[in-house]
DNA sequence: CATGCGATCCGCT
DNA sequence: GCGGATCGCATGC
């Protein structure tokens, strides 16, 4: 019904910086959703890019806008975007107020809840319940309404948590997918082995 | 396994 | 009006 009582919300502190330094930092952890119901669905990152305000493939690129206004806000917030006419894609605010950062989450694997994400994917096998920015989305029932919301708050619906499992000493670093401009920054980690 | 394409909406130009 | 921080299925090796 609740998150082990050895997972820790992560804390603020560690989403501070900028997003190409704290995007490796948050593979590992855990992101977990608490449903009405107190049902805990949870998945460990194990893929993410950065995206800063100086950066072309960024939405926060061309300004503030009512769409990417949580990117604005605090480290922790989260922004979850629609895209392609069908897909929803969760991204965790770094940095500090104003800078318009933020790590896109690209990969989780399952840890909890695997049954209602298996629902949510319609059956899909369970090597793609949450291999993409908006399988996570779909697997974890994330939309835009979702917006907003700190996944710092140990009483927020959507969290970060760890587990006590550190970052990969050696995750594989390569250029940004899905983009067309500045894919030449090597701005995306993942954690070894899958 | 790699590549190609259609689906389907919204935000910004 | 255009094109997107994608996905899933079909096709062809």
């Amino acid at each position: 019904m609740t998150p082990p009582a050895a997972w820790r919300t992560v804390p603020r502190a560690r989403l501070s910086a900028d997003a190409p330094e704290v995007a490796p930092r948050l593979l590992h952890t855990l992101l977990v959703t608490t449903g009405p119901t107190g049902e805990v669905v949870a998945g460990r990152i194990v893929e993410v890019e950065a995206y800063t305000a100086d950066d072309p493939a960024s939405h926060s690129f061309r300004g503030r806008t009512p769409r990417n206004a949580a990117m604005y806000e605090r480290a922790g917030t989260l922004y979850v975007y629609f895209t392609y006419g069908m897909h929803h894609c969760a991204n965790v605010v770094t940095g500090r107020v104003g800078d318009g950062q933020a790590v896109l989450l690209r990969a989780l694997v399952p840890v909890t809840g695997i049954d209602a994400m298996r629902v949510r994917r319609r059956g899909r096998p369970d090597r793609a319940l949450a291999d993409g920015p908006g399988k996570i989305c779909q697997a974890l029932g994330l939309d835009r309404s979702h917006t907003g919301l700190d996944v710092c708050d140990p009483g927020s619906p959507v969290r970060l948590m760890t587990d006590g499992t550190p970052p990969p000493s050696d995750p594989v670093v390569g250029s940004r997918v899905g983009i067309s401009a500045a894919t030449d920054r090597p701005w995306r980690w993942r954690a070894p082995v899958r």
